[in-house]
DNA sequence: AGATTTTGCCCC
DNA sequence: GTTCGGG
DNA sequence: CCCGAACGGGCAAAATCT
């Protein structure tokens, strides 16, 4: 039985089940958008308390073995990951892993030997935690742990399984820790990592450079691992450069293509569970413990390794196996995706399954990612191209120097305009690279890299920064980036900021475009931010709203959520590139080739002024008209080019939260918290907080926060609050059944300044429930922590009447008067530079 | 069929 | 999206 | 300044569960 936290929830619970829709907002709220109809029916909340209790799940296997069974499928037979055998019957992506001979191997060993890490000895009968505490040196550390234990009956059944556990658990944390100053020291050791040439390259060969990347924080050193790696590439086995490529940045295609893994977490707790024959109990608390699930998946093999060794991954084979993993999809995908998982898993060779499953994962977390891997590329096609001007030998390390640079800014600003590698890798295999930009240009239809921009504290830092130019401002409009195409052929296409293809989102766009534009215009590229639009109040209506909108095939008679495009900027026009113009420049053309239709396309309002009090009032109606802030961009000039990618400081963004006094600052208790993964383990990584309702005299939860802090204050907290730690939630305290449950529990016994962009209603905090939604709660967008309030007490955090007037100031400025037609045409303010 | 859970180089 | 920190 | 890695809320889709 278990009853904790919701004792006093459940009469407030019921109270709220009065059902029908409230009072009918007239304006265009965010609510009466939100609360569309019936709300999902309360919390079952009682029922579902600790159920993560629950023992292990042999289904798994058997899943899989039924899925296999099945096998029907127009795919190809199911692979079946049986630990014992590993005959590759199966499965067009083998033949790229042929005929490997097993030669080296032996110098990482040594690395392995000199850790900590219990290489587990092939014990064939022995479980695998016995053989662990056997090798474990580490001595017991009794204390702290039995704090813990007091809890009550409900848990009492896995018990004895977590004590087992635990020993184990410490030592796993140990491991971790250790593992970085490991590879510190051994960076020296130069791993072998050749092949021969025209095989395929070893995976061994990218999972040993990666452990050396790890190894160090130093940048440079990073890219000369890299430099090494793809010089060895292109000099061996260069066809092969393309897929270690994408398997560096983590990637199965451009990014406009939209393959995706969907592999989540839990998908891959899983796969590691089945393939090493763990339970996903065990897995989770070595996850929590080690905050690296690649690591867990590599210590936790070894037990079940086979006699005989796997056959030897590959690049190819690797990559063609994610990327059929990605393609699989339908009923049954999952349990397919874990066997094409373990498949791969159960071959993999010291640091081999790390990686593996941190590239599933989707993050790497060596310290290398795409900017790296363009500057290693560059550097490796010079030293290798010999012919060409930069290459050789013979050139000094100054000269050298300069080639490195001149390539890196090469390929980056290619890759920018063409972030497509299935383009670069053969051009720049092929060519000289000073001619990279000949064969590899900006194309409609492809998406480039968009202009981003920084984050500016003060208004005053606007002067500084442009101190001697002119600059120019705009609105920033609270929506989607969409980068919008069109071919002279007619064909359009719209990408989202990340190059998504977001044609299917918006084919009422797309059908429309034809009528912006300008007679003599034909092809473009256009940099805009979609909106959403309330047609009959003519105004913008919050990003919460534009969300709501269907993502796949929309069909135009279907669209609830009416979007106005808001134009700023155009790189692309009639055949011609526009990015080095400066924006002067481009915006004049935009503003020729274009045609407003209201409602549907406007240019983003600006306003041309260096006079900072012209800026403050500029920033205020953008505010009132329901945008985020201003855009401000050097306008003149070369430093005013359009800058694919970069966060240049020739563009930086305004919001009100920024700037200091502005903005909507909450003052909220801590009530608990999740361990922190990668760089935060061993500290909480994120807290979860609650503004504090004095009528009901509960804790609200409010919102999860994770940024903001140093890495001093993490400590700080986790030293403090550690104490404070409580078995289960206190019977005051509101969660909702909706929100994730924190790892540990607090008392209520400190008080965070928070900041945030805006307030939203809530699927799943419970902050000032029932004062403008009958059912949810208020939670924070963007909160970021910004100090401890040690002269409040938990009972003096805003209150839920705040939280609620927060709210309701910020909708009655959205939705109020006044707002028509923000994003109006034109130069409305005629200042002089 | 409807509810629930998981995922997203998601969007911000 | 925001923020921090190493180079 | 650049780059990477921690972390936020909340939505639709997709898959699975009931």
């Amino acid at each position: 039985m278990s009853s904790s936290k919701n004792a006093s929830p459940a009469k407030k619970q019921t109270t709220l089940n009065f059902g029908g829709s409230s009072t009918a907002p007239e304006q265009p709220t965010l609510s009466s958008f939100l609360s569309g109809g019936k709300d999902q029916k309360k919390d079952k909340k009682g029922d579902k308390e600790n159920d993560q209790m629950e023992v292990d799940k042999p289904e798994l296997k058997e899943d899989l073995e039924t899925v296999a069974a099945e096998d029907k499928k127009r795919k190809r037979p199911n692979i079946i990951v049986d630990s014992s055998d590993d005959d590759e019957t199966d499965d067009e992506a083998e033949d790229l892993s042929h005929n490997m001979e097993h030669s080296k191997i032996s110098s990482q060993t040594i690395v392995e030997k000199s850790t900590p890490t219990p290489t587990p000895a092939p014990a064939k009968k022995l479980k695998r935690e016995e053989v662990k505490s056997e090798d474990v040196e580490v001595k017991d550390e009794p204390h702290n742990i039995a704090s813990e234990e007091d809890e009550d009956e409900e848990i009492q059944q896995a018990k004895e399984e977590e004590e087992a556990d635990e020993r184990q658990k410490k030592e796993d944390k140990a491991v971790a820790k250790k593992l970085a100053s490991v590879f510190t020291k051994s960076t020296k050791l130069e791993p072998e990592t050749s092949w021969k040439k025209g095989e395929a390259i070893p995976y061994s060969a990218l999972c040993k450079t990666f452990e050396l990347c790890e190894g160090t924080t130093k940048r440079t050193e990073i890219t000369t691992y890299m430099v090494k790696l793809f010089k060895q590439v292109i000099e061996l086995t260069p066809d092969g450069l393309l897929e270690l490529l994408y398997l560096c940045i983590n990637k199965l295609c451009p990014d406009y293509e939209g393959l995706e893994l969907g592999i989540g977490e839990t998908l891959l707790m899983k796969a590691v569970a089945n393939s090493t024959g763990r339970s996903m109990d065990k897995i989770k608390s070595d996850y929590r413990d080690t905050g690296d699930l690649g690591l867990v998946a590599k210590n936790s093999r070894g037990a079940q390794r086979t006699l005989f060794a796997a056959k030897k991954l590959t690049v190819p084979f690797v990559f063609k196996t994610l990327r059929t993993i990605a393609k699989i999809s339908g009923q049954s995908s999952q349990a397919q995706k874990i066997a094409n998982i373990s498949k791969l898993l159960v071959a993999c060779q010291d640091s081999e399954a790390k990686y593996l499953i941190r590239q599933l994962e989707g993050k790497l977390r060596i310290g290398l990612a795409e900017q790296t891997i363009l500057s290693a590329l560059a550097q490796a096609v010079v030293l290798t191209n010999k012919g060409m001007h930069y290459g050789g030998s013979k050139l000094s390390e100054a000269q050298r120097e300069q080639a490195f640079t001149k390539a890196v800014e090469i390929v980056k600003a290619v890759y920018n305009q063409l972030p497509c590698y299935d383009m670069i890798i053969p051009a720049l295999l092929k060519y000289p690279i000073e001619d990279l930009a000949d064969h590899c240009k900006m194309t409609p239809g492809i998406p480039l890299k968009p202009m981003l921009a920084h984050p500016t504290k003060a208004l005053t830092e606007i002067l500084d920064r442009f101190e001697n130019r002119r600059f120019t401002c705009e609105f920033k409009y609270d929506g989607e980036r969409a980068q919008i195409h069109r071919l002279e052929d007619g064909k359009t296409t719209v990408y989202s900021r990340n190059s998504e293809n977001m044609s299917g989102r918006y084919p009422d766009v797309m059908e429309k475009v034809a009528q912006w534009v300008a007679p003599e215009t034909t092809s473009f590229i256009l940099d805009c931010e979609a909106v959403a639009w309330d047609r009959e109040k003519k105004c913008i209506l919050p990003f919460q709203v534009l969300s709501t909108r269907k993502r796949k095939d929309v069909k135009e008679e279907d669209i609830k959520v009416q979007v106005c495009i808001f134009a700023f900027d155009c790189l692309f026009l009639n055949g011609e590139s526009l990015l080095q113009k400066p924006l002067s420049e481009r915006r004049e053309k935009l503003r020729a080739a274009f045609v407003e239709t209201e409602g549907q396309f406007a240019f983003a309002r600006h306003m041309d002024s260096n006079v900072i009090d012209d800026i403050q009032s500029f920033l205020d109606t953008s505010i009132q008209g329901n945008c985020e802030g201003l855009m401000v961009k050097t306008f003149d000039g070369e430093e005013a080019s359009y800058e694919p990618s970069r966060r240049s400081r020739n563009w930086l963004k305004v919001k009100k939260d920024y700037l200091t006094g502005i903005g909507d600052s909450l003052d909220l208790v801590v009530i608990g918290a999740f361990h922190g993964r990668g760089k935060r383990t061993g500290v909480y990584g994120a807290f979860l907080l609650a503004c504090y309702d004095q009528d009901k005299q509960e804790f609200q939860s409010i919102c999860k926060i994770g940024t903001g802090f140093s890495e001093e204050a993490l400590q700080t907290h986790h030293d403090f609050l550690q104490e404070h730690v409580i078995g289960r939630p206190r019977r005051d305290y509101l969660v909702g059944p909706n929100a994730e449950k924190p790892d540990v529990w607090f008392s209520p016994v400190q008080v965070w300044e928070v900041l945030a962009a805006d307030l939203s209603i809530s699927p799943a905090y419970m902050a000032a429930v029932g004062e403008i939604d009958k059912a949810k709660g208020i939670s924070l967008r963007f909160p970021r922590f910004i100090r401890i309030r040690d002269d409040k007490k938990p009972e003096e955090a805003t209150s839920s009447e705040q939280v609620a007037d927060f709210y309701r100031r910020q909708s009655g400025n959205t939705s109020g008067g006044g707002l028509e037609q923000v994003g109006g045409t034109g130069v409305d303010d005629d200042f002089e530079y």
